[in-house]
DNA sequence: GATGAATGAGCGTTCATTCAT
DNA sequence: GATGAATGAACGCTCATTCAT
């Protein structure tokens, strides 16, 4: 019964601190200001959360859990790495667009600090990553990618790809559906962008790659 | 002469700041820290720049048009679309990979609030899409080039392809040479991931995209 | 009762202004040794006042509200032009000889900006003439005064009197009555400097005056 | 030679300072500012006066021994305390009225603090005080003045009269012919305002005052 | 004498956090 | 649990003054 009202009063705060981050940005952000739309006392916060830091951490790591929990149930659902691709963009491209105040606290806040991104890229893009990984390695088994493909590299191009896609929609002036991107998005991923003859030709010294590079 | 010496005082702390920026973050960041590393009194930085933002915005601005220029000047010895994408991502690697705090700054700081990203965004990336854009449409003619590639979602899809192996090399803990991933990630963005076998069957309801999604 | 503590701290900060607005001068005072002096924190102070300059305004507007009741309670008592004359020197007199500091402020703090200068003349001088005013043209009325005394440069000259009475005491090394003065200065006012005989005879050009010279 | 060329500078200085301490107040008047509307370097500033205060304090200084200096010729040519007092209150209406920006350093600027109201106590207004009880002193042995007036609190109503003149005549937004004023103003002063019947019948305590009260 | 680039001490104000009620 | 008044550390920026040229 506490334990449910208590929620409530941390889900307020995580909502309103939302459109507060969005608006103002992190540091500009003022806790007084998150606590007056949420409607409780400036105090009342720090029995939530531990600090102003806080607030965005957790907001960030619960969005995430739900987002990557959501990705792996929708992908248990398909077969085939092209058609999971396609799930997985249309999945980054709807949680983004669903929620404009979210996807700049996500895309811009949460990068303002290397510290932010560290703890980031440790606690979900990792996970987010394996998940690509593992579609890719499946893919390859299957042979539907190519056997070649480096696939660290591929994985960072579709991520760094739709990140792009959530990040120029955040700053445009016009509001368009994000989702309906995900299908060049993943055409493009899978075909290159290369006309069928020139790909007979030409081949880039890809063997010039070293095996592992690192990454985050 | 007293030109000069005020070229050489600017550079200084130009320099001064991208490191304590990079180390400590823009908010982080003490203007005294920036006029003690720079080797100039507090006020001196005033004398120079209008205030700490400008500080940033006047490494950015400058930093970006040195970029463009020799981007286009590299661009200007090369053939051929695929070749000249090569190019570009050498050079956009190259750049932010030889200077890691530089790049710190450009990946994380300039991000930390829309204000900063729509500044970039209007008056870099605008360009650097153009760019993108002239040289797709290039190879499109020439036939290189899918004639039915949408060319705003690919010219974004290197851009964040790029900009994402740079980030990742930033927050990576091992250094390795960025340089080295614009082979691999040429070949991927015009063969795509996918094995030839594949290409031929499945095709992506590629039509179903609006032909003009604006962007930023 | 959260009322009555503000209002108390409210009036320590207001005591503490005085003192330290009078010893040091206002651009000198330090906010921070105001809160000493009040006994709050520095940030204490912008719970109550708006900025530093608030805080001389707050004061000069409280005191002076004060000073116009009691005056008008006062001359309520008395009839009769002359009388009431020597009520509103004595009350003008006993008012800031009762306390230096508040004096000081109120002859030179308050009087080093013609931004302060007007403001004090708006709300306040405006006010303190009218009932100078009135209290003149009664006495013209009921013949106590003379009819062809020109009242505003009457009323001028006595406010100045009075204010120089006052000036010259807190820059007096010795200290004395000031309220003794009232009866002497009302005194002039109302006979004048010269001898009987020389009022007889000479007539300064009165008629040249324009009626109206305007006025702050 | 030189030492004329300086004092051209030195005196275009003194009359920027006088414009941009009129128009900022003592404090907010940047020496830069003097300096540009002087046509001379900062620096410069520097070789004539010791630092800022020095430029006020100069200005007055010079000023006032010139209005000292004028005040006495111009008594010199006039007999009788009546005529001599018109001769005062007209020389300090009009030194006053004739350039509106030094008025206002006068009246406002220069009473900014204790420290320059004692040094223009010290300096000038005891000669100017001096100047005054020499007349009424005369006055009272020739017989135009009141045997019982008491000389101090009889000048300082006169100055206190004037500068309050002054002072409305700088805040009013009107602008209008201060010398005018200096016949009423002495007027009241010789003739007082109380009507002649009033006169004879009642006496103010005068006899009460103690016969020194210090001053300024 | 003249310059003006450089100096650096100094402070009003904000706001995340605490804690008595 | 909830409140919100109080705290006080922290810093960007200004500008009078200096001094090498």
């Amino acid at each position: 019964m506490s334990r449910k009202r208590s929620d409530d009063k941390r889900r307020k705060i995580l909502q309103a601190a939302v459109k507060v981050f969005a608006r103002k940005g992190y540091f500009a952000a003022r806790v007084s200001e998150i606590a007056r739309k949420a409607g409780v006392a400036d105090g009342t916060i720090y029995l939530y959360f531990r600090n102003k830091e806080d607030i965005l951490v957790s907001l960030f790591d619960e969005v995430m859990q739900e987002h990557l929990r959501s990705a792996e149930r929708e992908l248990g659902a398909v077969e085939g790495a092209p058609a999971r691709l396609r799930v997985v963009a249309e999945h980054h491209l709807r949680s983004m667009g669903g929620n404009r105040d979210l996807a700049v606290v996500f895309q811009v806040e949460l990068r303002q600090s290397t510290k932010f991104m560290e703890r980031f890229t440790a606690s979900w893009l990792q996970q987010y990553f394996a998940i690509l990984d593992k579609v890719i390695e499946e893919g390859q088994q299957e042979g539907s990618l190519r056997a070649d493909l480096p696939r660290k590299v591929a994985a960072k191009a579709l991520f760094g790809t739709l990140d792009e896609m959530v990040t120029s929609w955040i700053l445009a002036r016009r509001d368009y559906d994000l989702v309906q991107l995900a299908g060049p998005v993943v055409d493009l991923f899978l075909r290159g962008a290369a006309s069928p003859a020139t790909v007979q030709e030409a081949r880039p010294p890809l063997a010039a790659v070293a095996p592992s590079h690192g990454g985050r």
